[in-house]
Formats: structure tokens, C-alpha cells, sequence
DNA sequence: ATGGTTTTTACTGCGTC
DNA sequence: GACGCGGTAAAAACCAT
């Protein structure tokens, strides 16, 4: 199905930023159309790949400097709704039913409700306001749409509400919380990002992440093999046909064999094969460093895979 | 802290262009 | 010879306990 297209785009040129909420994908040819998501984000409705601003990691080689340098950039004034310490009316979770297991919506429900409790919590005052501002500069500085500033919004509340904040930096916890909700909100960031962006320690902030994942048991959705494959094989410029292809390899094989591994890594594999398979080869080289991992593991996964897709 | 697991680092051999 | 690929050993990183 084809949605209109109504402006007169040139094949040639990849839309740059346009805002529009129908554009064709990149990524996969005709057939595909992209869609304004509920998360407001534009994600393209057939290969998954998410479409605004700095949703594809721009270079693997950012690390202390440049950090500090989005951060300066990253200055601008946030928007002031989810700010405000009675958030009031529009703040809700924005989830997607569609691909939430019960498990999660009921998570997602207890959510809301701590959110409610917290919102005329009267001891909640100036950590809370100082975490809600980082958490909004943390966001803008990862280029995440406002529904992740939201739900990060809520789980520090929560955390709030459940003395979590005890012992741990404001910062610390604002850094995990926008993890959490990037992952949540359907677009993830590596924490590895959020923690170079961040203030303070990284293995702290790694830390707090982990507990405040359990402690508050967040619906964070598990990083499958599947979803990564759009954004590794985009950077790869690997054509759809072959992403069905790693899909498929990845289908295929059990769980267990998965279980326990990186799923990047699993990702790159089928993807390499797959690219193998369908006569669009890539190196090793390439794909590993696509995924961020190393031809090592690559190699590894490789063996885990089945070495056919269908018939 | 400890132990089990995965990933990385570093290095090597083999075939091909 | 350089390159891509495959393997190994040991160190490092990760995670649950």
C-alpha cells in the first residue's frame, strides 16, 4: 500500500530533515511509505528505520570531546511542559499497545499510577526540578523526541517517590532514567551515548541504570536482533532484500543459541551472511565496525547462525 | 569480592587477487 | 605484498551472587 506523496520529490536527494510527515523512506525503495508514529517520530512503516534527526548514530568516534562539545550546543531551552512540577493534564505515558506485551502494559500501568501519587508529592521539589532540566538536556542533546523526555519524567518521579534518589547523583539517575525511556518510547539510544553526554562517572551511571531497572521493574523492552538489523544494515546501505534475508537467519535459529549475547553482535552476523547470501557482500571489516563490535565476535555469531536462509 | 560468561585485544596462518 | 577470512589465547568487561 502507497500512501500520497504530494509534493514533488526528487528520487535523487535523501529528504534532509524535512519535517513532513510523509516522506518516502531511504531506506526501502517504492513500496514503503513512512509514518508519523505515535511517538512523534517519523518511522518508516516496513524496515523499521526511524527517521528523525540524529535517530542513526552519525560516527562511531565521538567519545570525551565531542561530548562536551554537543553539550554546550545542546543549550536550548526546553520546552516547558514537562517541566513543570504539576505536570497537570498531557502528561501520560505514550506507548504503543500494538507491540507491548501484557507484561509490559501492566508495568506501563503502575507507572501512571506512581506518577499520579507523585505528582502533588509536596516533598518533591528542587531534586525533582533538577532532574527534570537534565533530563530535558540530556534529551535534546541525543536528538529524542519530547515523548522520551516524558516518560523519563515519570520514572524519576517514581524513583523519587521511592527514595531511590538516596545515595545517588541527580544526574546519575536522570542519565539512567532517559535510557530507560528511550528504550521504552521505541527509540533507543546505546548507553553508551546517553553516559558521554552525561554528567559523572560512567560505571555509576551504569549502575544506577541496572537498579533503577530493577528496583522499579521499567517495562524496558528487550534489544532484539530484529530491530537492530535496520540500523546496522542502513549503515551498511545494505538493500532491503537483504535485511529480509538476515531476518530470517535470525528466525530461524533457536533462542538459545542467542541467549546471553550480544544482540548487535547476532545482528551484524545474520546481516553479513545474509548480504553473503544475496550477493551484496560485505567484509567482515565493515559490518563489525557497523555494529560496533569486533570481527572476533562477529565471527563467533557467525557460527551460531544457520548457513541458509528459506527456500 | 568472586566466579562464570562474553567480548576484545593481539597475533598467526592460509588463500587469493 | 596486501587483503579478507578463520582461528586461538589471554586480558578485559560484564553481570549475578
Amino acid at each position: 500500500m502507497r500512501t500520497k506523496v504530494h509534493e514533488a520529490v526528487d528520487p535523487q536527494t535523501a529528504p534532509d530533515g524535512a519535517p513532513d510527515n510523509e516522506e518516502r523512506c531511504p531506506e526501502c525503495d517504492a513500496e514503503t511509505t513512512v509514518q508519523d508514529g505515535r511517538r512523534g517520530e517519523t518511522v518508516c512503516t516496513q524496515c523499521g528505520l526511524v527517521l528523525s534527526e540524529s535517530a542513526i548514530d552519525p560516527g562511531p568516534e565521538w567519545r570525551a570531546f565531542d561530548a562536551q562539545q554537543r553539550n554546550k550546543r545542546a543549550r536550548t531551552g526546553p520546552s516547558r511542559t514537562v517541566m513543570r512540577h504539576d505536570m497537570g493534564l498531557g502528561s501520560q505515558i505514550g506507548f504503543d499497545d500494538q507491540d507491548a506485551s501484557p507484561q509490559m502494559r501492566r508495568q506501563l500501568g503502575r507507572l501512571r499510577r506512581y506518577h499520579q501519587r507523585a505528582t502533588y508529592k509536596p516533598g518533591a521539589d528542587r531534586n525533582v526540578a533538577r532532574g527534570l532540566s537534565e533530563i530535558q538536556r540530556l534529551r535534546a542533546a541525543l536528538g529524542l523526541p519530547d515523548t522520551v523526555g516524558q516518560t523519563a519524567a515519570q520514572i524519576y518521579r517514581q524513583a523519587q517517590s521511592k527514595d531511590f534518589l538516596h545515595g545517588r547523583s541527580v544526574e546519575g539517575t536522570a542519565a539512567a532514567a532517559v535510557y530507560a525511556a528511550a528504550r521504552i518510547q521505541g527509540t533507543p539510544r546505546r548507553l553508551e551515548e546517553v553516559i558521554d553526554v552525561a554528567a559523572g562517572d560512567p560505571e555509576r551511571i551504569r549502575r544506577t541504570y541496572r537498579r533503577l531497572n530493577q528496583e522499579l521493574e521499567l517495562p524496558v523492552p528487550v534489544l532484539r536482533p530484529e530491530e537492530l538489523i535496520a540500523m546496522i544494515g542502513s549503515k551498511l546501505e545494505l538493500p532491503q532484500t537483504v535485511r529480509e534475508t538476515a531476518r530470517d537467519l535470525i528466525a530461524r535459529t533457536p533462542e538459545t543459541r542467542m541467549a546471553g549475547k550480544n544482540p548487535t553482535s547476532v545482528a551484524a552476523a545474520a546481516l553479513y551472511r545474509a548480504a553473503q547470501l544475496d550477493d551484496e557482500p560485505r567484509t567482515q571489516a565493515e559490518t563489525a565496525e557497523a555494529a560496533d563490535v569486533t570481527t572476533v565476535t562477529l565471527r563467533n555469531r557467525l557460527k551460531d547462525l544457520p548457513e541458509q536462509a528459506a527456500a
